[in-house]
DNA sequence: GCTTGACCTTCCCACGATGGCAAGGTCTAC
DNA sequence: GTAGACCTTGCCATCGTGGGAAGGTCAAGC
């Protein structure tokens, strides 16, 4: 099977195929005569396991623990169990983060007329910290677990009457 | 005042901060004769009003919007607060899928015995998804509310007896 | 005056995961 | 035989941050 065709049936891309097989998360595929990748229905198997893995938010190293445990046979589930509940557990930091942002941030909004005259209590918390509005801080502890992205479109719908 | 001051001062790394200027997110500083760079308390002002919208999950980019509202007198307080309920908007998507995640593992996690052998729910849901013990996906949108980091010490700790 | 150490400068590299593009080779269907 | 779909490798970009090198500057102590 060429890679296109392991990409469609894994729902992990091409390209990051090659990616996993740079970094070792894969062993190196199969090649044909004429130096086309050739994948057969384990390694699409192992594809899926590391495109779930990897939707369930564990990072590329530590799919590749997952991976390790998983075609170890003398594997003991109790490590396994710690693991996903170590990853669990940094899940529910970052969303503890993220809940006091939404917090701090639908509180102040609150206090936001919202209209067309210029005093906003957003921008009076963001310029004088620490005065009263703002609860306790987020501090984002520089998480493994999410991944940001190129800026989409969605901030910029908000920009309209400031900007033109 | 020196960069490092600043820095002190703001909260923001004197690396962070020569970054926020290179990327126009800081008018360039001062300089002094000997080509330091010399920083007031508007500037720092300014420093602590990034730092925070940072911490609240801003972007960099999003950030230099605020910015530049709060920068505009003549602003509408409703621009500034569609802006941050869209970021708040963000956040909770993000959260809603980070849940999504701990809600799987948790439910697999229950099912794990936790034992020295090696018959594992979790890695059979990985490595057999959507045959029963999985619910609806997380399937991450790739957001630009959080930020990686290089992996610390935490996964390591539950790996221990997998690998000794 | 001279040395030491703490600062500052710019520049490059790395991370994690992914996409994009370019230049070239191969295969398949017509 | 040609077009178009595929494959190959390789490089660049993202986003935000830290690390470090190589060199200039300054202040304190001798």
């Amino acid at each position: 099977m060429n890679i296109g065709k392991a990409a469609e049936a894994s729902g992990v891309s091409a390209k990051m195929i090659r990616y996993y097989e740079s970094i070792g998360l894969l062993a190196k595929a199969a090649r044909r005569e004429n130096g086309y990748r050739d994948y057969d229905e384990r390694d699409v198997h192992d594809l899926r396991f590391i495109k779930r893995a990897r939707n369930l938010g564990f990072s590329v190293e530590a799919t590749g623990e997952l991976l390790a445990l998983w075609r170890d046979k003398s594997r003991a589930s109790a490590d396994v169990k710690a693991f996903a509940m170590q990853h669990v557990s940094d899940l529910e930091t970052k969303i503890s983060e993220l809940q006091a942002m939404t917090r701090t941030l639908r509180h102040l909004a609150s206090h936001c007329h919202g209209d067309a005259r210029p005093e906003c209590p957003i921008l009076d918390d963001l310029a004088t910290p620490g005065s009263g509005e703002t609860e306790q801080d987020a501090q984002v502890s520089r998480g493994r677990v999410l991944r940001p992205r190129a800026a989409g479109a969605g901030l910029r719908s908000a920009r309209r009457a400031a900007t033109t």
